[in-house]
DNA sequence: ACAAATGCAACTGCAAAAGTTACGAGCAAC
DNA sequence: GTTGCTCGTAACTTTTGCAGTTGCATTTGT
């Protein structure tokens, strides 16, 4: 697949849910339809599970469900619970030693984590309800 | 090495150099500095070259010299010339086919336009020569 | 009991990027 | 004009992250 494979694969996934949210569904259902497997699906749900924004249930008629109405499901909400940042490099560790280096990562970091944090404020203005 | 190592030996390099814009230096120079490969190097900075920030020289005397003043060059210059674009995901070639995916990808591709240019325009306001 | 589903761990396969090696071509010093 | 240093580039190897796969324990409804 290509490169944002969870999250595409995550949008995708809700914004199905979100145009009927009764429905269960089990990852095979959703693994077919996405053309992939069964075990990346609950991979990548289980994160979103972990935040909050999905319910599994084990057994005979399991599957996912919502955990929230659509329209309190924002795009940001899946961003985040898969937490891969797209821009912000994050904890890099790096020792800073000398100036030069110190004074790029400063004004770098700088940069995108507010590039990060307009990112996150641009995806929480639209719901899962919106893109199906 | 880490995720933006093409971005980091790059910005790294032309700050030292912004700090002393008149020495030229070899790729081996550079690579030993940043603990990588002349051939890394070269393959990072001819980028560079092609995007005119650099020019470099063959022979007994060549190696690599800035192509402009320090004042002139911005973190973004060094950023598009690499193009390695860190948010949009331009081309997909993806069928829009369906209408999930179709409204899905409008909307998370014109959000990350959107982020990507003002990331670029962040970056535009700092000079390497700020950063040494 | 049985079938159907998740949860999880471990392994394989693959592709992109870094790193490496090798060689050709240009330029300066001598 | 020969030598030594440099870039330019192609080909190969190594590393690494991630999707995909397999297997099995656990839970749950019939
Ligand atoms: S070694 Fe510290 S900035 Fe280059
Ligand atoms: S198949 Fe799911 S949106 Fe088209």
């Amino acid at each position: 697949m290509k490169r944002n494979s969870r999250l595409s694969l995550a949008l995708h996934t809700l914004g199905h849910m979100a145009s009927d949210p009764n429905r269960v569904r089990t990852s095979s259902d959703i693994a077919e339809h996405a053309g992939t497997n069964p075990v990346v699906v609950r991979r990548v749900l289980g994160k979103l599970r972990e935040a909050g924004l999905l319910t599994s249930e084990k057994g005979h008629a399991g599957g996912w469900r919502l955990a929230r109405q659509p329209q309190d499901i924002t795009l940001a909400d899946v961003y985040l619970a898969l937490d891969e940042r797209m821009v912000a490099t994050g904890e890099t560790s790096e020792a800073p030693a000398c100036s030069v280096e110190h004074a790029l990562h400063k004004r770098v970091s700088t940069v995108l984590e507010d590039i990060e944090a307009s990112l996150v404020k641009r995806l929480s203005e639209t719901s899962i309800s919106e893109v199906r």
